[in-house]
DNA sequence: AAGCTGGTCCGATGTGTGTCGAACTATCCC
DNA sequence: GGGATAGTTCGACACACATCGGACCAGCTT
């Protein structure tokens, strides 16, 4: 029952990007998405950006990367549990699963967001 | 003949082992070194067995890995600012850097150690 | 329909990491 | 002194990962 829709049948399902249940939340895991500065800028653009925000992310969060890094990148954080992946047309519209993660992980999410890289 | 006149002065610095100083802890550093599950059983086992703790510590974490692996992680955590090591003798103690973890991340490490996995 | 375009997937590549055993160092104890 | 012992360091190895360009696929747009 975790498992809906295996592997998007012919009907609809069209959202579905792979992503962990709530209860599936894995620490080391998730430290490790969060590990990387380039992700960690992403997670930190998705919180300040509000509620949804489309993959331009990675232009807010001053990456510098290429198209292929930037979707590996939101494909570690999708996979790991720390965003959600809405898919329409042609977008895909990326935003933090803070609840999931508050409740998995209390104040983690928030200890991250509040450091503040002075270089 | 390896070392001639390289470091080691005659005089004392015996117990002087690297570790960042308290305001120059980085979160990716940080979150790395504590994204591997064993050094974050090692983390576990430093909080609960108080101030203290000698090097055993990976017995009582449940480390099953050699000598050579250990004391790697071991580095990693202190190098990272995570622990600090004392040294006495031939022994080494480490402690969990818990102030200077608090301040430079308030709430990260209470976050971390409050996860429990259900295996 | 035909093309454009946002985004993923695939190989390749260089670099980092976890693991080990063995060699080495330093300290303690008899 | 001469071991014995705690711990690090040194290759070495396999594996994972960040990065890239280019191929590919699916919706839009005209």
């Amino acid at each position: 029952m975790s498992v809906e829709d295996q592997v998007a049948p012919p009907g609809r399902a069209a959202t579905a990007v792979e992503e962990p249940d709530a209860d599936r939340l894995d620490l080391p895991v998730v430290l490790a998405a969060l590990a990387d500065p380039g992700r960690l800028a992403i997670v930190r653009a998705l919180a300040e950006c509000g509620e949804e925000c489309c993959v331009k992310v990675g232009e807010q969060a001053g990456l510098t990367v290429g198209k292929s890094t930037l979707s590996h990148h939101l494909k570690v954080l999708r996979e790991s549990g720390v965003t959600h992946t809405r898919t329409q047309g042609t977008h895909r519209y990326v935003s933090l699963r803070r609840d999931d993660l508050d409740s998995a992980f209390p104040h983690l999410l928030d200890a991250v967001l509040a450091w503040r890289d002075r270089s």
